[in-house]
DNA sequence: CCAGAGCTATTTGTATACATTATCCCCTCC
DNA sequence: GGAGGGGATAATGTATACAAATAGCTCTGG
């Protein structure tokens, strides 16, 4: 992980998140090799997998830019995640271990941490929100599961806004991580999926709404 | 997609996916390099892009083999295959166009053709099969989505085996295209949807049923 | 004032040399 | 004789130079 190209791909990837690098913007590898310090070769590699993972996008004519998601293009993800993360944890439900379930809690109990604060704390929400998922997903089994979501979950777009998510929906996201909690308990793969299903979709309207907000926000600025 | 990279990615692809290049043989950049007639830097290109379409896999420690999969392999690809062409038949019965509906159309029919003759016709059969998903995939609509699918459609494994393939499970396979296409014609999404789920799942144990053939062939002529 | 050709500057593609890292084999030492 | 270390070998990672292609501009001709 410590070589040039991985380190790249981080500080790419956390430029773009971040919004450092803008929707739309073009990418120069030069440009970036100068900033990372290392040569193009290792910055075109991290492009690529990048590109692979939908952050980028190339013309046909070879330039590449910071993908620019459109609203329905958010929609669209989301709602593919929704299919593919419900049969996540469906599998999960019929595999899961005493173990995983602890780690799924603490997550979960993390999660409550942050947003019981005065001012929430999106950053923590995040954090065991991510791993909450990433839980599930390991226990699911699938390396190719695992790598379809992969292009799903990183939304340089909803990770900006997820600061304007409003409390309600914050709590309400916990307590359904706690119904899946429970479904995993009992082992219950059709109720798991069930849940998830609604959970990720009702995640994509909480970003609809603050999306909204913050859509009004910008053009205020501007 | 004349430049060496694009060249040397579908050399090394056509190599994998014909056996030239057997599952988990090791995949040395210089060697590659030099049977493509280029240098090590467009091969190492091909090699990432192929690595995201899991035909290569990598060790720890930087090592490149070819993707060795395993029946579970093969069955869980089918079965992630099966939930997103399901999901992209029930969005492309709502957008369906006269002029795509007759092209899938077309497809069946040299489908037809190709398992008609006294001796099937499989390279037919499967550029019909590919096209008949290839057009449903497009009127769906969802670059992400066909994105995802890309990497689950490429088995080779399955695309060796599919000569072994029962004159049964072809004729199968043409009428339940007939089926969806009765579907795609009414427009209706739940019904596409359904039969796409049970003829993927079908195509899988044909491709059970064959391999189990070829298995024991295998082992014989060994 | 617009269309288009051609030039220039920018950006990406490819080859090659060198550095780094892993693997394997042999050799020593216990 | 087996385990561990060290060096040779092989493979990948990185940097750099140069080639090819693209985009954007200017300048001309109508």
């Amino acid at each position: 992980m410590s070589r040039a190209s991985d380190r790249a791909f981080e500080a790419i990837r956390s430029m773009i998140l971040s919004g450092e690098l803008p929707a739309g913007a073009q990418v120069v590898e030069e440009a970036l090799a100068e900033k990372c310090g290392v040569s193009r070769t290792p910055v075109r590699d991290a492009l690529r997998r990048l590109e692979s993972d939908l952050l980028v996008v190339r013309t046909d004519t070879q330039r590449s830019f910071v993908a620019d998601w459109s609203l329905d293009d958010v929609a669209d993800a989301f709602e593919l995640r929704s299919i593919l993360e419900a049969e996540a944890a469906r599998r999960a439900a019929d595999q899961m271990t005493e173990g995983a379930l602890t780690r799924i809690r603490d997550a979960n109990r993390q999660i409550a941490d942050a947003i019981m604060k005065p001012v929430p704390d999106v950053g923590g929400f995040l954090e065991g929100n991510r791993e909450f998922h990433a839980v599930i997903l390991e226990v699911a089994g699938s390396r190719r599961l695992a790598s379809l979501l992969g292009t799903l979950i990183e939304q340089p777009v909803v990770w900006r806004t997820a600061h304007h998510y409003s409390r309600e929906a914050l709590h309400r996201s916990h307590s359904e991580h706690d119904e899946l909690i429970a479904a995993f308990a009992r082992r219950d793969g059709g109720w798991a999926k069930s849940i998830m299903t609604s959970h990720i979709l009702r995640a994509y309207h909480a970003y609809a709404d603050a999306h909204g907000l913050t859509g009004e926000l910008q053009q205020a600025a501007e």
